[in-house]
DNA sequence: TACAATTTTCAGAAATTTCTGAAACTTAAG
DNA sequence: CTTAAGTTTCAGAAATTTCTGAAAATTGTA
């Protein structure tokens, strides 16, 4: 389990990014290292090249399972568990994106919901009221198009952010279609 | 400086996901409040409102001025700087999301073009060189797919945001125009 | 210039997160 | 059932991040 220079500053850079991304260093390495490596990997293997301990890895692997980024393999006549990342690069991608979003989103969504049930009690309350629903309705657009943007064909993901500034066209397309009224801004 | 039950439960929830959204507790608090309270505060009352020291404040203050979070505004006759936040819940939200781009998108991008520099030495390296080669050309595309979205105006994000489904049918109308092959799948 | 109000800095304290390694647990094979 | 290979757990240690508060720096006013 000897790295490549390039494995070795791609390993380390995730594990830096790691904590931006929602997981800490050991966590990031791993992935890193199960991204780049060709085979499947033994704990025994990733605590070796990222120099951490047994328990950690155990840790580590349990937490990108939850992340649904790594799946479980067996070679025949060895007990021992081995992982590879689960499905290509966007596959990847698009569980990170999922997974993030129900960590950064879904929570706040759940408390503003909340506490718009309240009635609000005095007119300062009624101002903060007022807040708190644009920042909801907000939030809850970006949720409803990250959604749509997390269940569209690859290809058809692909086409979309190939557009560029292509999109104002087919949008402004689409309203001459649908007859909505036209922006002069 | 007293809060409504609602701003209190608003800015504490603000708080503990500050750390999942780039900043930590205080900043997050602090962001919540700023947010939520109609007028402009100084540092005194954040530190107050918030229980939290003198000196915390004007390091989150800082932070928050690096993100371009808010800005700074004086009352005649006071000396003390006041803060609201910069812009419509709209506004923050897409500068929000441009830094996060920035810190979470940009280094790796910078290190992967790097990286892609070396010559591989053998073939386990090539192998090596070709995944990072599929994660740089996804995180290029993310990149300007995200820079499209935040240098849209406010109306063609929301309609794009509302399309839901539809940008399917746009897809495959646009495919028409163009030319482009039909999909089967 | 002198002064007082205000903000910033930063060393060390406190809080939080991550990591280790030994013990407990699980499981497949004989 | 027993054993040994392998995995998980978790209490405490180590590392990292955040916070405090006093001192230093800055700034507006007279």
């Amino acid at each position: 389990m000897k790295l490549s220079s390039q494995a070795q500053a791609f390993v380390l850079h995730f594990g830096e990014m790691g904590s931006r991304w929602g997981f800490n260093r050991t966590v990031g390495q791993m992935f890193a290292l199960l991204t780049i490596h060709p085979s499947p990997l033994n704990a025994e293997q990733l605590a070796q090249a990222l120099k951490i301990s047994r328990g950690n890895v155990s840790m580590g692997l349990k937490e990108l399972q939850a992340w649904r980024l790594i799946e479980l393999h067996h070679q025949p006549g060895d007990r021992k568990d081995y992982f590879t990342t689960a499905g290509s690069i966007w596959d990847l991608a698009r569980t990170v994106f999922e997974e993030r979003r129900k960590r950064e989103l879904d929570p706040t969504l759940s408390l503003l919901r909340q506490l718009l049930l309240n009635e609000p009690q005095d007119d300062l309350d009624a101002q903060a009221q007022e807040k708190i629903q644009e920042v909801y309705s907000l939030l809850e657009l970006l949720e409803e198009f990250t959604n749509t943007l997390s269940k569209l064909e690859h290809q058809d993901l692909l086409k979309l952010m190939k557009l560029g500034s292509g999109i104002v066209k087919l949008l402004e397309f689409k309203s001459k279609m649908t007859g909505g009224p036209s922006r002069s801004s």
